[in-house]
DNA sequence: CGAATAGTTGAAAACAATCAAACCCCGTGG
DNA sequence: CCACGGGGTTTGATTGTTTTCAACTATTCG
């Protein structure tokens, strides 16, 4: 049973631009399935040149990066409304791999049609550059924060921004948000080691300003959260749905 | 005196896709004028709403965003053939600034036009869009390289990426390119500081691997120095020139 | 119960930042 | 001609953060 963009849960949100009825059957004939998958699939192979895109609609993932000495960079975490697969649309192959951190469930395109995308709906082109251009701000962001911050520093910025995020897409609960990544995966988020980002998040904790528990992420002094993270956190208010 | 977009001598180059009269001259008229400016100016500063786009012609930039506390992160370099401003144009503001580091020349958009190429230009609409992702994708390597790397293979892996993109741009004499940015930027580039750059930059030139010298970075070895970067440098072999 | 996974903790070692000063090159002006 | 100053680079000593190593706890699951 597939969901109909013209009753997309996520298109109801105030986050997402809403689209004209003809842009949206444009995308529902764009749109060449739904995905369902469990926790820990992968969804793309760094190198693959999928001939399917992706735009997550409920559940959560990771972008990584592995290094031939086996380390690994998480590069963005991925929550409902997220493009994946941009990369391997324009440029033939990812440049990172996705997997799904929770179960899944995701509308598929067809690669082949991206062009057609190009041709004939170029608002949708232009979303498209606005999604690239957005990661790319971010990235901008992230590395400033590895490069330039402590570890609390660190630490505080990047669950501020997932708080941030989740709050965009209606996932908050007083101040809590679900978090159901591991201790490492943040670590590897932010370039730190699991032992230094326990013990950090163990300071946060004490000073009571956020906690990690049971998946559930409670950002209990949000002021003293953003004032530690340093950066302000530059989400955007309003945004395109692919 | 204006470089015809039909002569473009960067577009001569075998990196650079070639195009039809046809493109090319929508571009010539899309393209508003030239800039030429000093070392050290400004081009797009970060929060910006720069009426203008532009295409590094000649000369070298950084790209770089302050942080509240005064430390700064260079978020890359710009050398010819990039394309700078993207953000402003699709997302309303710059997140990062710009400013040139030798004297540089730079065509110019207007960002009111954008609009118009991308309903009349797919093509170009599409290469802008791979510009983007191709940007995603340096700072993805960008992060993990800062994320999960030590001093010396960060050294290594941005000079041998930084002499890799001077190769595709026909700046290669020998083993030398030029490298007209202080061991600061670089410090800034890679998240080290400038004292530590520096030993490692000694580590680096005592083990005859790589040497900074009078603007001019000269690689003696290589295979070495792409072997201590540990990640494989991935450049596009041919791209789409704006 | 045993095995596997995630989180927690302490001690030691390694790495990189900071501090402070010297050095070098080069252009300026007395 | 040389003293002076500024920007960038180099160096040594010290401090401090972060990693690594190793072990232990808690929880889940077959």
């Amino acid at each position: 049973m597939v969901t109909n963009c013209t009753h997309c849960p996520l298109r109801k949100l105030d986050i997402f631009e809403s689209l004209t009825a003809d842009s949206i059957s444009f995308l529902q004939r764009f749109k060449s399935g739904e995905l369902k998958v469990d926790a820990g699939t992968p969804l793309l192979m760094e190198g693959s040149n999928s001939p399917q895109l992706f735009t997550a609609l409920k559940g959560m993932g990771v972008r990584y990066k592995l290094l031939p000495n086996g380390r690994r960079q998480v590069v963005n975490f991925v929550l409902p409304g997220d493009f994946v697969g941009l990369q391997a649309g324009v440029m033939g192959e990812m440049k990172h791999s996705v997997e799904a951190t929770t179960p899944m469930v995701l509308c598929v395109f067809d690669r082949s049609e991206l062009w057609t995308l190009f041709k004939t709906q170029p608002e949708r082109a232009f979303d498209l550059t606005w999604a690239a251009a957005m990661e790319e701000h971010f990235l901008g962001e992230a590395l400033t924060s590895i490069g330039q911050m402590s570890a609390m520093e660190r630490i505080a910025w990047g669950l501020v921004r997932f708080h941030g995020r989740c709050e965009n897409l209606g996932l908050i609960d007083g101040t809590k948000c679900p978090f159901p990544y591991r201790q490492q995966d943040l670590a590897d988020a932010l370039g730190l080691s699991l032992v230094h980002t326990n013990k950090t998040l163990m300071k946060l904790r004490d000073r009571q300003i956020l906690s990690i528990n049971d998946g559930i992420l409670q950002i209990m002094d949000i002021e003293e959260a953003k004032t530690v993270a340093l950066l302000p956190i530059d989400l955007p208010g309003r945004r395109p749905l692919i």
